[in-house]
DNA sequence: CTATTATATACCCATATGGGAATATGTCAA
DNA sequence: TTGACATATTCCCATATGGGTATATAATAG
């Protein structure tokens, strides 16, 4: 077996650093393919296997307009990996403790004071 | 090319489940590598592998302990996957923006009511 | 229908991978 | 010193990668 496959799941399509670059520029809103390579310096045949791979894993989603395709952002996807990654948060974010105390504190308040909201 | 090394960044480090299985139980505590091997089910050879890429990347600190080897989660590492995950957060938790307002809130109190500490 | 534009796919290649097995290195015990 | 234990490294291999180039597919224009 080599690596796993960057289709497999979320982690390993983020992983690589153009696909990063174009979820930022996806979360600024829809964008065509051409509009992508564009904004990156890639050829449009990378970008769009890039795309795939993205798309693969629920990252994107694709509405045809015409002859383009527009590519729309879905974040909810990498929810896995912000999961992951928050257990490890208090490592290095003290206050993190503190303002568990608070949430918990608000939640309370929000169950005694407005109870039927 | 082929894909970017593993050991480039955290990214690439972390998008092989057999180091985050590692990481995950190294965020229970200092383990040497025979413990490891004996909690995931893999050679020992290739925890030393997983390990030093994890080391490389500064995920994992390692200290000598006669013939063994203790290695301890370094978390901070993880900060940048992060950052760049918290980023996307608005897009599956709404109540993040009324957070913001929160902490906002509360920064303004810190500064007004507690100059000085 | 044909040409043009927009995107996706197929093919080739150099490379890094992760697993496996064997072996080297390092440390302690007798 | 010799042997047992703990860990790291080296070698080999099958495989997936990402880039490049060429080409296929799809849609609109003329």
């Amino acid at each position: 077996m080599a690596r796993a496959a960057t289709t497999t799941d979320v982690f390993n399509a983020v992983a690589e650093p153009r696909r990063r670059q174009i979820l930022d520029i996806l979360a600024d809103g829809e964008r065509s393919v051409n509009d992508l390579v564009a904004e990156i310096d890639l050829a449009q045949p990378l970008v769009s296997k890039h795309l795939r791979v993205l798309r693969q894993v629920g990252l994107v989603s694709v509405r045809d307009e015409g002859r383009q395709r527009l590519y729309r952002l879905h974040g909810p996807a990498l929810k896995p990996i912000h999961d992951w990654v928050a257990r490890y948060q208090r490592t290095w974010n003290e206050r993190l403790d503190a303002l568990d105390e608070l949430l918990n504190e608000l939640q309370k308040e929000e169950h005694n004071g407005r109870t039927g909201e």
